[in-house]
RNA sequence: GCGACCAUAGCUCAGUUGGUUAGAGCGCCGGUUUGUGGUACCGGAGGUCGCGGGUUCGAGCCCCGUUGGUCGCCCCA
């Protein structure tokens, strides 16, 4: 580039775990939301936008203050007027944030559905990243198991309609109610106690901070151990077996697949009753596309009323590298400028056709010579030439992939007098 | 926080047991050819080989450190 190295400063880095999207992946991105918006409203579910930024409280609550997330992976500063403040970590807490404080209980059962960036601090890798990004749907104020089964049927098809449901499972828990959870929970730490010697030395770290993740362990050493512990089935309360029984009911109902994963937990206290994941081999270590479940405890834990809820979240990276590349529209009219003179008649050209909702780009930098072979090389249904000839612009039609855009195009073009 | 692997042109990469002025393709810029044409050819710009030390007569290549990337563990979407 330059040579002038006076001017040249050491150019910052981006921040370790963004990432700059361009092409390719950002097409991805912008096909993976677009479909999530239109699934959403086929579901009803309004569009809600909460703060990228929080009070620290908001997830140090509702996350609990001894998980990783909280203890380590957290962006939290204080910021100009020393009030501690976080980048959200997550959707959920945020969103129950906002339902107390704006009091829309009055609007319960309430359906709402966003996306954008979250912020964890933690190691990059493959479909892992500081600044991520999620699609997230919630249903605030419904105890009702049909809620359940209805965000999971609009998780399916929002996974069918992007075309990778067939490498994705459905995998479905019950965490049960507080009695049933607590039972169950008393009794997984039995049994580990009981196994100590045998366990691996994370899984003897989470039997003080959160016996339940042993459950789902990688390490072979704990497996044995964590596939004879008891499932929580025995545990249930009469209540918590009906709600399970009538959400997969809804979930046979609707035709949607799922199978029971009786290891499947949640690392976050406020989960009861219904744990889902989504889960595909195809994303190396990251394993779940999409995941939630039932949080009733939840709002009561910002200090709000009662209120039962639930909602899922999926990544949208990971998502955008299991889909098809997504088609994107070409241009409808690309303009090859074959001479410097015929620039202003590319320009209102150009123009013209962007007024009548019709696409349109022209090259006329660089060597005039090449500029119809660059023109050539982009997408577009229709390829114009301009040329200077006897003293005037020449406009050409070159090549029309789509003859009605062709049509439409020769109509405005026409109108200006070319031709 | 821990571990493994990687780092050469804008991009993708080659670079032989260490040996003169570090290469290719694509892209970019210019020119010739073609002129109803997505062709072919010629030329050019662009690299302190991530950075800093060390070994050596000599390092892109070997050693140490460092930064960054990738993947995995932990945790988690």
């Amino acid at each position: 580039m330059s040579k002038d190295k006076s001017a040249k400063i050491p150019t910052p880095q981006a921040v370790r775990g963004t990432q700059d999207m361009l092409g390719d992946f950002a097409d991805r991105f912008a096909h993976v939301v677009g479909a999530f918006d239109r699934v959403r409203r086929l579901y009803g579910f309004k569009r809600v936008e909460v703060p990228v930024i929080e009070p620290t409280a908001v997830f140090a609550r509702s996350l609990g203050e001894t998980t990783d997330v909280v203890s380590k992976e957290m962006y939290s500063f204080e910021d100009r007027g020393g009030e501690s403040v976080t980048l959200r970590p997550e959707f959920t807490a945020g969103i129950a944030r906002a339902y107390i404080t704006n009091g829309w209980q009055q609007f319960a059962p309430l359906k709402v559905a966003t996306h954008g960036p979250l912020f964890r601090y933690e190691r990059p890798q493959k479909g892992r990243y500081r600044q991520f990004h999620q699609l997230d749907a919630e249903v605030l104020g419904s105890d009702s198991p049909l809620a359940d089964a209805e965000l999971l049927m609009f998780a399916d098809q929002l996974l069918k309609q992007l075309g990778i449901a067939d490498g994705v499972t459905l995998t479905l828990n019950t965490l049960g109610d507080a009695e049933s959870r607590d039972a169950w929970r008393a009794a997984l730490v039995e049994h580990f106690e009981g196994h100590r010697a045998s366990l691996s030395e994370d899984s003897l770290a989470r039997l003080d901070k959160n016996p339940l993740r042993i459950l789902d362990s990688k390490d072979p050493q704990d497996r044995p151990i964590a596939d004879s512990a008891p499932d929580i089935d025995a545990f249930l309360t009469g209540e918590a077996q009906d709600f399970f029984g009538a959400v997969t009911a809804g979930l046979d109902a609707a035709g949607v697949a799922w199978e029971r994963n009786a290891r499947l937990v949640r690392g976050l206290d406020y989960y009861r009753h219904t744990a889902f994941e989504f889960v595909t081999d195809r994303l190396g270590a990251q394993g779940t596309v999409l995941g939630g479940g039932r949080y009733d405890g939840l709002i009561e834990a910002l200090g709000g009323p009662p209120t039962a809820a639930v909602g899922w979240a999926a990544g949208i990276e990971r998502l955008a590298m299991l889909i098809d590349e997504p088609k994107v529209d070409p241009l409808n009219v690309i303009l090859a400028v074959e001479d410097d003179l015929a620039i202003p008649a590319a320009q209102r050209i150009a123009t013209a056709l962007r007024l009548h909702d019709l696409s349109a780009d022209m090259i006329a930098t660089g060597s005039a010579r090449k500029r119809y072979d660059k023109a050539t090389k982009i997408n577009a249904h229709v390829l114009m030439s301009l040329r200077w000839i006897d003293d005037k612009a020449v406009v050409r039609t070159q090549s029309v992939t789509h003859d009605d855009v062709l049509a439409q195009v020769s109509a405005v073009v026409d109108g200006l007098g070319f031709h």
